[in-house]
DNA sequence: AGCAAATCGATAATCATTACTATTTTAGTA
DNA sequence: TACTAAAATAGTAATGATTATCGATTTGCT
């Protein structure tokens, strides 16, 4: 009785499964827009939550002010470029020891983790003149005022991306 | 001939390290104001930009859309219990290494990582009758609405909270 | 087709954080 | 000790991503 299908919501999804970057609600939304120009924002924010809810997609929450969302829902990790912005999938291998760690000496219980590496991508590494993005001078330092992609977005609530579990 | 002295920035910075939970700047504001009623909830988040900054604050931004900010700057890792969302220091060894795994197979440069460890604080995991905050209902579903301490406060831009430099 | 629930589009509201500006402090220096 | 330029402050307005609201549409069933 609830949840009943939505040609917006198959266009968001289908639209990110396109996708191997990790695009910003703004972002999706001026895409899916020129397939259906009359798709509001709100539409494209309230599905992205329902998706990330439902477990359909993640939601990235690297301290950029913006949240990114990311179709691939397998076990991975993401590195930042802290110069340009990009939002890169690493290819490394499972970490998810780390919750045993963690939790060794603690008296909670440990559901799970988030992880994100930071640094300078191959483009900007090699490129000297490139200069850093003022308010990402230092690691995670990551301005709102960055646009990776195309346009800015912002935050939400719910299913962030998050290991482990 | 930059960096005067301040005593607004001495007072913050003095509440800061006498807490163990990490306040946030709404938090620090109405605390600090006890003793200075005068100070502005910009001097609050200004000064706090600065001494992340500079070094002597971390900057914690766990995905609950409000910055978090920790006197300790020794290297050590972060829990948060997705049901009082109270920040938890953990007792646990350093994984720095994590930084290696991540570059083995990665073309660009990593500076550092950022983790945060979720679940149920020890109070929350055996008081069952403890319900979980609805924006929290999956680990780092964090919500806005939450206020771990006394009140609220939200996001800026740069110092935030970053090992393995 | 007919109806209730779910979703939409448009727009207003939130709210943490930042920007702006006139005034006050700070830290040298004469 | 007074003088001054730079830095910092208080107060307040602006920003910007996200959420809430609400009347109009669409969806899924019967």
């Amino acid at each position: 009785m609830a949840l009943k299908h939505s040609k917006q919501r198959d266009m968001i999804k289908a639209f990110l499964m396109g996708r191997k970057d990790h695009p910003t609600a703004e972002v999706i939304y001026t895409n899916v827009r020129e397939k259906n120009p009359n798709i509001s924002l709100g539409t494209v924010y309230r599905n992205l939550t329902l998706l990330a809810d439902m477990g359909e997609i993640k939601r990235l929450r690297l301290g950029d002010g913006v949240d990114h969302f990311d179709a691939d829902t397998s076990p991975h990790y993401h590195f930042v470029c802290t110069k340009c912005g990009s939002i890169i999938d690493l290819e490394m291998q499972n970490i998810d020891k780390l919750q045993e760690l963690a939790g060794a000496d603690f008296n909670g219980k440990i559901n799970g983790y988030v992880v994100y590496f930071y640094g300078t991508c191959e483009n900007c590494t090699s490129d000297s003149e490139q200069e850093e993005i003022p308010c990402m001078q230092s690691p995670h330092k990551i301005a709102q005022s960055i646009t990776p992609l195309q346009a800015t977005g912002h935050q939400a609530c719910n299913a962030v991306e998050q290991r482990g579990i």
